[in-house]
DNA sequence: AAAAACCATGGTCCATTGTCAATGGTTTTG
DNA sequence: CAAAACCATTGACAATGGACCATGGTTTTT
């Protein structure tokens, strides 16, 4: 599919799809058509604009993706050891979904306060 | 107490401190002492810094931040209307940790694939 | 009393994660 | 077929959240 349709069915701007495309993040093949320049992107794509959309809410960055990403593709047949990484990344969400909420119940308790100011 | 100290207790750094400070996150007074420029910061700072952590991990800016604690620090006797503020944010974190979880997830499996191809 | 450690201020610099604009082609639509 | 919509590439620009450095003063330690 072309740029167009991938953003709108990804919710992802040209723009930031084409950011993630040169760091590596989705790849897409030139247009079998040999009279322009437009570019494939697979079907997979959609999917992965997902994962990234969820990763960076969860405050992983674009430079720690490029890596999950690969394993998480090599992850049927490789043997070289990122595993340490993704533990590691792991236990980093872990901790930022703890201090979300945290934070969550901070703003939980001042909305209550709000409410009983406002009596 | 000194900025050194409340670096120490709160883990944040003297630099992030003062950037806080400019935004009016934190507040401090000048040394009761003359003879120096040293600024003296309440006990509550530390907490306050604590907050600020969280906040960020959860993927809050400093200026919604800049909103949410005048409103937390004036939720005894306010009546200006934040709730509708409050709610939004309330509503994006928690998204913001669906998201984590789902890409927790897919952490999960990729390591659980790893490890199982690694046999 | 020196040296080492601390502080304030001001300014510069940095990575990250994109957006926006310009230019020049291609396709689709009316 | 002309206009509108789409695409690629390049490059400038921007906001966020600090780190880092220089300068000059103050405390604390030795």
């Amino acid at each position: 599919m072309r740029i167009g349709e991938l953003a709108e069915r990804s919710g992802v701007s040209r723009d930031a799809i084409r950011f993630y495309e040169r760091q590596g993040l989705i790849a897409a093949q030139k247009s079998e058509s040999q009279s322009n320049t437009y570019k494939n992107y697979p079907e997979e794509a959609v999917f992965t604009l997902e994962v990234i959309r969820d990763a960076q809410a969860a405050g992983v960055s674009i430079a720690d993706l490029i890596v999950l990403l690969s394993q998480y593709h090599a992850a049927d047949g490789a043997d070289f050891d990122g595993e340490d990484f993704l533990i590691e990344k792991i236990q980093e969400v872990e901790n930022r979904i703890e201090a979300s909420q945290r934070f969550l119940e901070t703003l939980r308790q001042t909305l209550r306060a709000l409410k009983n100011a406002a009596h």
